[in-house]
DNA sequence: CGGGGTCAAGTCTCG
DNA sequence: CGAGACTTGACCCCG
């Protein structure tokens, strides 16, 4: 099993500004182009070598790349930029560790919406899979686009069949390869056992969240839903993403959905091998503390007593 | 250089 | 019925 986290590396980014996210607001991008987008992205992926080296070399097998390392990329092909050719070579570099990388494009891509909406869902999803395309990255769900449906507009149903057409009729083979759906923590939209169906009609795989199911179970217990969802899993190692709550372990006035800052419990995963995404505020403190508490036997107080 | 207002996109739910 | 959240607070201006 791999344990990892997402996108933000705590300890690198305190102690050396190491981060992946330099962005800049529209009317900067009006001002200065693509030329200071090509800056911003170059040092953000060398950033991110930086931290990718730094989960290999502390066991961190496991990371989610964020979805701002190219700041605007919906304005531009990557091969554009004024230094693509350096931000390649780092890109392949990223690619040539033994790190299992992910990403989870933002909230915005609606792949069952229409009209502009869809269009920069396009855009959106297949920037993405062109990253991985230079990190040399074989299209499989072993590096996972994941996503959730983005909607019910009313009709849960319907959402999914226009979900799967558009799959189907629009977009790249690799994509295709690389996409997987995420249940969801709220009651009207999708749980484990409501993107089955999508998974059997498009063959998307089923990221297992542990907290979304406690949120939004649908009548199924976490075990069942854990099961059903690694059984969607048969090109990769299935990925499920963890939290616990922040209510009920750190702050009782904190929204119901509100991710906490650290992992306090055990993560069962029924004798399967899988591989975790916590989504923990703290980041990789939090990863390794939980290594330590939970999976190194020597620190058990049973037996250290 | 620190603090605060502001910031692309869509949809849903909380307050 | 508007603000806040979502995988992630950071950018940018002003004092």
């Amino acid at each position: 099993m791999n344990l990892g986290y997402a996108c933000i590396n705590l300890t690198l980014q305190h102690e050396c500004k190491i981060t992946t996210n330099r962005g800049m607001i529209q009317r900067t991008f009006r001002e200065k182009g693509i030329q200071y987008a090509s800056q911003l992205a170059l040092q953000n992926v060398r950033d991110l070598l930086d931290i990718v080296r730094w989960n290999e070399d502390h066991g961190v097998g496991l990371f989610r790349v964020s979805s701002d390392v190219f700041p605007w990329a919906s304005e531009y092909r990557l091969h554009q930029l004024p230094d693509f050719a350096e931000i390649r070579e780092y890109l392949e570099a990223i690619g040539r560790t033994s790190v299992r990388l992910t990403t989870h494009p933002g909230p915005f891509n609606k792949l069952a919406g229409e009209g502009a909406t869809l269009q920069n869902t396009f855009s959106d999803l297949e920037h993405h899979s062109e990253v991985f395309d230079y990190m040399g990255f074989m299209p499989s769900h072993h590096n996972k686009i994941n996503i959730h449906v983005g909607g019910a507009y009313g009709d849960k149903a319907g959402t999914l069949l226009r979900f799967a057409r558009n799959f189907t009729t629009r977009l790249s083979d690799s994509l295709k390869k690389r996409l997987n759906l995420e249940n969801d923590d709220k009651p009207g939209l999708y749980t484990v056992a409501e993107l089955m169906p999508l998974y059997e009609a498009i063959g998307t795989p089923i990221a297992f969240d542990y907290f979304h199911h406690s949120l939004h179970p649908g009548g199924l217990s976490e075990r069942e839903a854990f099961e059903l969802a690694i059984s969607t899993w048969t090109d990769a190692t299935p990925v499920c993403h963890y939290s616990d709550s922040r209510r009920t372990y750190e702050d009782p006035t904190a929204r119901r959905e509100a991710h906490s800052d650290w992992v306090y419990n055990f993560i069962q995963t029924y004798g399967s091998d899988v591989d975790i995404v916590m989504e923990t505020k703290m980041k990789e403190l939090s990863l390794l503390k939980y290594r330590e508490q939970f999976l190194m036997p020597q620190s058990s107080p049973v037996l250290s007593d």
